[in-house]
DNA sequence: ATGAAAGCGCTAACAT
DNA sequence: ATGTTAGCGCTTTCAT
């Protein structure tokens, strides 16, 4: 039986107002006592009854994330980032998986609500006048996601596959594949968009493939039709699918990247495991966590809801591993012959 | 503004204790009562205000899950599992990461107790006796973990990794290593344990090196030990350091499996991902974390505090991938020469 | 600056 | 079978 705020206030000898006002108002009880109460706090090791507290205040101390798939090794880092930030604030996590599925998603938003003051919402799966209409309660913060409205931290895709492209361009490539990811995917457009910009740029032809489902065994699909684009360079939506293109072609005995260079996105633990070691787009993914639970408790002051919705765009950078090198003689040769 | 339970009672023409009466105990109401207020309660969009429910009842229905480390990718089949089931049965899931401290897991555990009813500790680093003497409130269930008087849920570490034994026994292998995990995990022990009884079975060898910590730079570390100890096959502590293991031998060019067969345990998605894909024992992930929670809920019925805590040892299986095979001729003439 | 008292939304005796 | 009522532990007026 936890002590409550009726046993700090007698060991205090003040009433149950005054402890109250010690731990949530201390500028509004004398110095003196209020440490009299905190010592009889302590002595007790009292903490306040969230429930009890959330009954009056509204607010539960706690915060929803939800993500597409909790298998889904993008979302741990971020999990992690926005754990760590929660718990600095006092806050508890909640987690919940949306099994891909917009319904699900949408229930689970509903169901997670009435327990939370806010949810980080993960690549959302919902579409966008679904997610603009939800209840403005609970408070949502959009992770890789932009829509009117609302609150989102998103990487910077776009800037991130440019990046890229010109590491390859200066390592000699004029033909990139890209392996899509899911149309309605908002990463995913994005990364299409920095794509076309910047081969434009640097003068590349690009040829891309798919959509496909961001996972490991599209990629290894994928490859065949990479191959057969005769591109010398392929970039793929993110890493998983990176690494199923780099294990179908070492299946094949197509040698990375001697004659292939293979370019992943979110630089995933995975990334650096593989051999080769995967070239990629690194995605500050546990500092987006970070970001988005802090964006979060912003919105949860008072009077937040006047200040616009902020966008946050975080910077992402290239990591140059084994998977990435000047195309080879042979195919360059190939390319002179037909020329 | 949600619906109360006075609001649904007024529409239904009833009191507030029958319509509570109603959600809580239905057979203590006539059914066509019920009716209507089940029917007031869908109209107005009525959710029970958890906090007030706890506030009486003392229960949450939330439960927590702390891992040693989010990032540790066989945790997240377990988290997800884990609340697969918990959704199945109304609860909420918190989560939460004890950075792989003993001290940050025990603060952990104390702050998460009040919001939660109970909680699934996977892979404690806590020390027994720690384990043994924490509050019965709020209830533990234990993953790969034994304590006396504690529930728990365990892979079957010793009979898998003797199917692994078995299966590189048959393929020729006579001296094979070990790269051991943590010294003071359970499963390390467990594994170590069935090593021991089942080269001796089947007339191999064991060398062990290590212990190390249980992730892919040790794996990679470990790499250039295992090649002096000339075994033919190297079995490690888990998926994360066998993928270390292969990475360094594919920078060192030691060709697997011709050269060297590797066994990893676990089978993490990441084992089927690498090349060559891994030969690994697979433990039952997914099913842990549910079974775990399942355990959990069970506990938490009136007059569970009798029963004895029950343990649950779950099966794991060979996956036979490519990792593994015969030893090579040149080893084999190695071995011939010098008898 | 502090105390008394009124609830927050709900469940569980206790009545009827 | 249903209603009345007393809290659960806390915050927050409103007094003092």
């Amino acid at each position: 039986m936890p002590a409550s705020i009726h046993a700090v206030a007698a060991r205090a000898g003040v009433s149950v107002a005054t402890v109250s006002r010690s731990l949530t108002a201390p500028r509004t009880v004398r110095e003196n006592t209020r440490a009299r109460v905190l010592v009889a706090a302590a002595e007790l090791g009292y903490e306040p009854n969230r429930a009890a507290r959330g009954l009056i205040t509204g607010r539960t101390g706690n915060i929803g994330v939800i993500a597409p798939d909790l298998g889904n090794p993008y979302f741990h880092a971020v999990l992690k980032g926005a754990q760590a930030r929660a718990r600095e604030a006092d806050y508890a996590v909640f987690v919940a998986d949306g099994q891909e599925d917009a319904g699900e998603e949408e229930a689970l938003i509903r169901a997670m609500g009435k327990q939370v003051d806010g949810i980080v919402l993960c690549s959302s799966r919902l579409a966008p006048d679904t997610l603009a209409r939800l209840d403005p309660t609970p408070t949502l913060v959009l992770l890789n996601r932009r829509v009117p409205g609302r609150p989102s931290v998103v990487v910077d895709s776009a800037g991130g596959i440019c990046l890229a492209v010109r590491h390859l361009a200066e390592l000699g490539h004029v033909r990139c594949a890209f392996v899509a990811g899911p149309r309605r995917s908002w990463s995913n457009r994005e990364r299409l968009r920095g794509l076309r910009a910047c081969t434009r740029a640097v003068g590349a032809e690009l040829v891309t493939i798919g959509p496909v489902a961001p996972q490991f065994t599209s990629g290894a699909a994928a490859a065949d039709r990479v191959l057969e684009t005769g591109a010398t360079a392929v970039l793929a939506y993110n890493d998983l699918v990176a690494v199923g293109v780099l294990s179908r072609l070492a299946e094949l005995g197509v040698r990375v990247p001697d004659e292939l260079s293979v370019v992943g996105f979110d630089d995933i633990p995975l990334a650096a495991m593989v051999t080769p070691p995967l070239t990629t787009v690194a995605a500050p993914t546990e500092l987006a966590g970070r970001v988005a639970v802090e964006a979060l408790l912003d919105r949860l002051q008072d009077g937040a809801a006047q200040r616009p919705a902020a966008v946050q765009r975080l910077p992402t950078t290239l990591v140059v591993r084994s998977s990435t090198a000047a195309p080879a003689l042979t195919r360059t040769t190939t390319a002179l012959r037909s020329a």
